[in-house]
DNA sequence: TTAGTAACCGGACTACACCCCGCTTATTGG
DNA sequence: CCAATAAGCGGGGTGTAGTCCGGTTACTAA
């Protein structure tokens, strides 16, 4: 017999996560957190996040799918933080000024949040997987300020895409770790500031 | 005692690439080649290629380093020819037009180029290193253009790292390799010229 | 309260990247 | 042609990502 779809609260598709699974979400990300700082990214292994936090590997993977997972995972917490600020700050990362000012602050503010989590950005990428970061809020706000700001260049999307890639990807591909001291992200946040206003002259 | 450095024809810095090593890379490329065409990248071991191409493990470890070694010896073949043609094709692609024009035709070609072989850019990427691909040509070409299109930008060097991340960032790691169909590529191409122009317009 | 079920948990198992070190061979100077 | 040497070679060894499946446990409905 087909089990009887339960009327009361379906609240999206699946189930709802399960209050033992939530726990131990929680905790693995606790952990790795730790052992992120401890011993550093690269040295953060599944068996040994499994070990630490008292539970056995398969859970571990069941939770984050991958070794990238982990990361993308603590990435995420820090992304939502990042958002918080864009969406409801104050001006002119947040809402209320001009948008090519609110593009050129974005620049600036993303690549400063970029070089403070390099580690767990460059961890969080999954070689052979689309995009980890920038897929969802960052290309989302450039998206909507280039259409305030040129609609015609802004309508395929693409150049959204691109000024992303310009600000992500010297610091998630092109740059070393190390390499990237406060002249260089001053640098690039001049020239990304060129590129923007460029850009947005009628 | 102390080996006598041979004075003769010590050429470069190492003694020179010894015969057999040079002969075994050569038949590396090509078995991988092979592979690669017929099992796709992500079927192609270290194991698996030491054994169809008649060598030990170590040797291939030792001649490409890592596994995206591998794909990295392979697109550096591409790479290569790719670089010809922007040196001594014909313009407005090689010398001989006005630097916005070569650029913008850099751009639709490097776009072509980079989809037509995406499966090997891609799996050349090393997560934790630098940059495989774009360090090289590409962005001293973008660099070496721009400097003459609009010097006062183009001074510090990150512009051209920038425009360089723009173009090869959504292909690379923003987009699947499926999802970039003749149309995305013209979207990018239309973009790439948008960027370029209005950066270099004075 | 209780039976049923789906999700969760654990740890043994596989496959593969990468390391290591003793053996082999190309090269060069006599 | 021969000895010496440094580079190249091979394949067994290790650690870790990711899979699988039998046993367990939290939820649901009656």
């Amino acid at each position: 017999m087909l089990p009887v779809e339960p009327v009361g609260l379906s609240l999206g598709q699946p189930r709802e996560e399960r209050a033992d699974a939530a726990r131990n979400r929680a905790h693995l990300i606790e952990v790795a957190r730790e052992m992120v700082a401890e011993l550093g990214a690269d040295k953060v292994t599944m068996d040994g996040l499994a070990e630490r936090a008292g539970l056995g590997k398969g859970t571990v993977f069941r939770r984050f799918r991958t070794r990238a997972g982990i990361f993308h995972a603590l990435f995420d917490e820090e992304e939502r933080r990042f958002q918080q600020r864009v969406l409801s700050g104050p001006p002119p990362l947040g809402p209320g000024a001009p948008a090519v000012e609110r593009l050129v602050a974005f620049g600036r503010a993303r690549l400063e949040f970029l070089v403070e989590h390099t580690i767990l950005a460059r961890a969080a990428l999954d070689p052979g997987k689309p995009v980890p970061v920038g897929d969802g809020p960052s290309l989302f706000h450039v998206q909507m300020l280039l259409n305030e700001a040129c609609p015609e260049a802004a309508a395929s999307g693409t150049l959204a895409l691109q000024l992303v890639a310009a600000l992500e990807g010297p610091i998630l591909l092109y740059l070393q770790s190390a390499d990237a001291p406060s002249p260089m992200v001053d640098d690039l946040s001049a020239s990304w500031q060129v590129l923007v206003e460029r850009v947005a002259a009628s």
